[in-house]
DNA sequence: GCAAGATCTGACGAACCGTCAGATAATTTG
DNA sequence: CAAATTATCTGACGGTTCGTCAGATCTTGC
């Protein structure tokens, strides 16, 4: 993308060796450790240093703050999505339909049940307007919701009658799939697990395959 | 429901008179204004006690923090939503039907407009597990899901087939509203409201009445 | 083994937090 | 109406976290 090779650097713009690419890899990786057992209130930059013996100076040698850091690993989240757009290929009939249609839905709550707490801090400043978070989540969603329209396409979902626009319905459905594994452990409680891959498979079927 | 009166009280359980009252009204109103500006992010309790003209501890004397500041003003939030209950009741045949679930994709826009920041919020803490912001979404989805499964099964939409749960299939619904409420205006570059909402209203309508 | 460059440290000033003892304003009492 | 009592507010203060930077420490090439 960039002229240059596009080699880690710090925030100087220097490039870094093999020593400063493991620091920074341990910093990321005590970043999403702590995250995901005191959430983003309680993360202190001290802390982050600590875990992994370092000083907050290093830290900052590598991020510019906290919310830095997470921009970094929602960025790396997105490299585990291109496995989910194969699903959305080839034929959505019959049997194989159903079992595409649990399959992403597994897949999602998959990917939130690694990346939650990073997920929704992306989403939130997203929602919040940082252009930096908005991209990212741009970048996510893109390609899922392109699959998606052309699968509608394909299957002749998308005429199904005036009211009813892929795009929106595409986006319609990646709310269901991202809200439901954001809090599908919570309503387990409630409704069972399988009720809700299920439910939601069905709903995503239909919806991309007009029945 | 308490034993007293639920009078509005400071931290230490002190009723409080007009002035007081006034002044943690006032307090509320500029902890949603700054929120709405700047996000949770960059809010000093500092400049909110400014923006009314009282001093850090005032804040202090009635709210916790600025997290405990937003939960009033969620909770407050709850309070705008029976009326979207009574669309659920009611026919939810032909045009009455696309009408109706218009009405409520229409209302959670309204609804998310006015008081996004705040709900944002609400569901990052419910979702990192904090329980006082998971009850109060839960206060306000459970009537809510209720009124839609109720409604599905009034319609046969319940008994659709083996995959499908009116309770999960509800949730399915809120999640669409709630995250296309969320970032309807973000995604409005790319898909006209109008297709939002009919597409939306398209779905909700055919998962409630089966059709 | 030493110079040059890479990486890290930890102390520091600034900013913000949340508290509390006392000041100020309102209300009641006599 | 003034003193006494109660309600409310203030702002200075100790403690914590932030983010920076000059210098210390490690690594590499020769």
């Amino acid at each position: 993308m960039g002229g240059k090779a596009d080699r880690i650097a710090d925030l100087s713009g220097r490039p870094l060796g093999v020593r400063a690419l493991q620091k920074r890899r341990r910093l990321l990786d005590a970043t999403r450790a702590l995250l995901d057992e005191r959430g983003l209130r309680e993360l202190r930059v001290a802390d982050i240093a600590r875990a992994v013996g370092a000083s907050p100076g290093t830290f900052y040698q590598y991020f510019a703050d906290v919310e830095d850091a997470v921009l970094h690993l929602a960025a790396e989240a997105n490299a585990e999505l291109p496995p989910l757009l194969t699903l959305f290929e080839g034929s959505w009939r019959g049997r194989e339909g159903r079992d595409r249609a649990r399959a992403v839905v597994d897949f999602f709550m998959a990917y939130w049940d690694r990346h939650g707490p990073i997920l929704r801090i992306r989403n939130l400043a997203a929602d919040e307007g940082d252009m930096r978070f908005m991209e990212l989540r741009g970048a996510a969603m893109m390609p899922i919701l392109a699959a998606m329209v052309a699968l509608m396409q394909r299957s002749g979902a998308a005429e199904r009658n005036p009211e009813f626009d892929p795009d929106a319905a595409a986006l319609a459905m990646s709310a269901i799939l991202d809200r439901l594994a954001a809090y599908h452990r919570v309503v387990e409680n409630d409704v069972s697990h399988e009720s809700l891959v299920n439910t939601s498979a069905d709903i995503l079927l239909r919806t991309l395959t007009g029945r």
